[in-house]
DNA sequence: TAAAAATACTCCATAGGTATTTTAT
DNA sequence: ATAAAATACCTATGGAGTATTTTTA
């Protein structure tokens, strides 16, 4: 039995007449009776009353042709979502950042790919770099959102944005009140940094900003991740460098300024499996490059690819 | 697309790795790539990712082998539930029958069906002769049982029971203390029979008897059915001749009698259209002939056909 | 290098077409 | 006698087999 022979029985249920039916399905007549005879032949069951000269459904014909019919729809619902998924517009796209992305472009981001594709549900999480690595090479993981970039030729990558690097301070800091500040200026100070693990890290490349700048700040203290930081800064445990970013968000206890001196910056970098060919993935890193031209405005719905 | 290739599908879905799953299906591994790469460039959607070692299902895949597994089921369902209403374990079955079989062996002869055929459901109604015949010709129901038989040679027949006229008299009736009543000790009285329409009917066949045994009732009563001949009787207005098999029932205000002479009883029959050979009227036809035999014990559950 | 999937090609089963017969009204 | 379905017979598409190549770890 087979998907035709459902469609050919469903012609000749809804005409009652193999004639017709056959024009209908754009067929002879003689194949169209020979298919149905073979059906009742595997069923072992009369389908049609053929006794007088209108053919009726018999009780079993009514059954099967209740059961065809919802088959069908069956089959057809299965076609479309399929190919939504495979089309990568519907389906699941795990992504996972860096707590620093939290409040940049990111959030922008995701809201411009879910404008494009508002049936890919998104399950986001937040990891450090080393996390975002090892869920991406495990495929736990489809986008990782990392700062700075993975260093993996499994990957691909997508700049999503590069930005300068400001001083987080206690709001209670007597640097607050100096017109400009200098990185030495912060020598005597403790230094929150992260993360604490893996080194090198993030906080390395700012301890090597200060060593450029002539000192070692006079206390270190390490946290997981850049949100513990902040805290341990609104607090008064000490200062912080941080994305630019970041400032946007105002923090009870937390000030920002910009500091004279070297500033690398930092990147923000989207990152897939190279053999991640999921249209979801896909899909997302084309938003990425283009947001990541003119992230003051995204690109307008109408040209989904 | 086809069964054949949701099997496949499915096969490959679930061992992921197509010479296990060609092993499974019993075939050569390149017609089994074949049908599955066919099938996705149907889709127009990559179900599998081949890109390492180990082949793993697409999320497009994992959709599709969820309809996949659906629709195969239900494929399943439908060839189940056709088969069982295509050989008469199931479906439904309309059957009428005159008001004066309720009592007599009908009922036993239904319970004997339903025990033999359970999932069979049973439409039940009653009508009179002219009705039943109307009916059964107009296929409104399956099963017509009647008293006395339908004549027309489009019905096939099966006599379920011949039993003997008796007399109901009201309770309060002088006839009711007599040792032995005639006939003719009943020509002063009103006789109530049915039905009024059409005519000649069951009520004709008792005038008839009057006549030969040498009198015409003083007053006639004509109702529409027997239920309603027995209530006047109750209340009074006469006497009627009715099957034996109502007196099992008892009704307040009717007492049953026999009479001497004539009685050619009356049967009662099973009637089916000709050309209706819906499994589950065969196999009520069938019942009926084994327990026309032998009403007292009918046929044990164990030799259903 | 080995294991597995994809491709090349060959064959045959079967679906579909045309012509005709059977059936039912 | 007519309309419709069933049957007979033929053709061709495509599904499955074997042999081989390509690909990936």
């Amino acid at each position: 039995m087979e998907f035709k022979g459902l469609t050919y029985f469903l012609a000749v249920a809804e005409e009652l007449h193999f004639g017709r039916a056959a024009a209908r399905l754009d067929m002879a007549q003689p194949p169209l009776s020979r298919q149905i005879a073979s059906l009742e032949a595997e069923l072992g069951v009369q389908l049609f009353d053929r006794s007088r000269s209108q053919i009726r459904l018999t009780q079993a014909g009514e059954v099967f042709r209740d059961h065809a019919r919802d088959i069908l729809e069956r089959l057809d619902a299965a076609r479309r979502d399929t190919r939504a998924v495979g089309l990568g517009g519907a389906g699941r796209l795990r992504i996972a950042f860096v707590g620093s992305a939290s409040h940049g472009v990111l959030p922008t981001l995701i809201k411009s790919f879910r404008s494009f594709y508002p049936d890919v549900e998104l399950a986001l999480s937040a990891m450090n770099n080393a996390e975002l690595h090892r869920a991406l090479i495990s495929r736990e993981i489809d986008i990782a959102v990392a700062r700075p970039e993975l260093v993996d030729d499994e990957f691909r990558r997508e700049l999503l944005c590069h930005e300068r690097l400001i001083l987080a301070l206690p709001d209670n800091s007597p640097l607050a009140s100096l017109s400009k500040i200098r990185l030495a200026d912060l020598a005597a100070q403790t230094f929150v940094l992260y993360p604490r693990r893996p080194r090198p890290s993030y906080a390395d490349v700012i301890l090597g900003l200060c060593q450029r700048a002539g000192f070692t700040p006079a206390k270190l203290e390490l946290t997981q991740d850049f949100q513990s930081a902040i805290s341990l800064v609104s607090v008064g445990v000490g200062v912080s460098v941080v994305p630019e970013s970041v400032a946007r968000t105002q923090r009870p206890g937390v000030i920002y300024r910009d500091y004279e001196g070297e500033n690398p910056g930092t990147a923000l970098t989207v990152h897939a499996r190279l053999d991640n060919r999921a249209p979801q993935v896909v899909n997302f890193l084309e938003i990425t490059r283009k947001f990541a031209r003119n992230p003051l405005r995204p690109p307008a719905g109408g040209d989904r690819p």
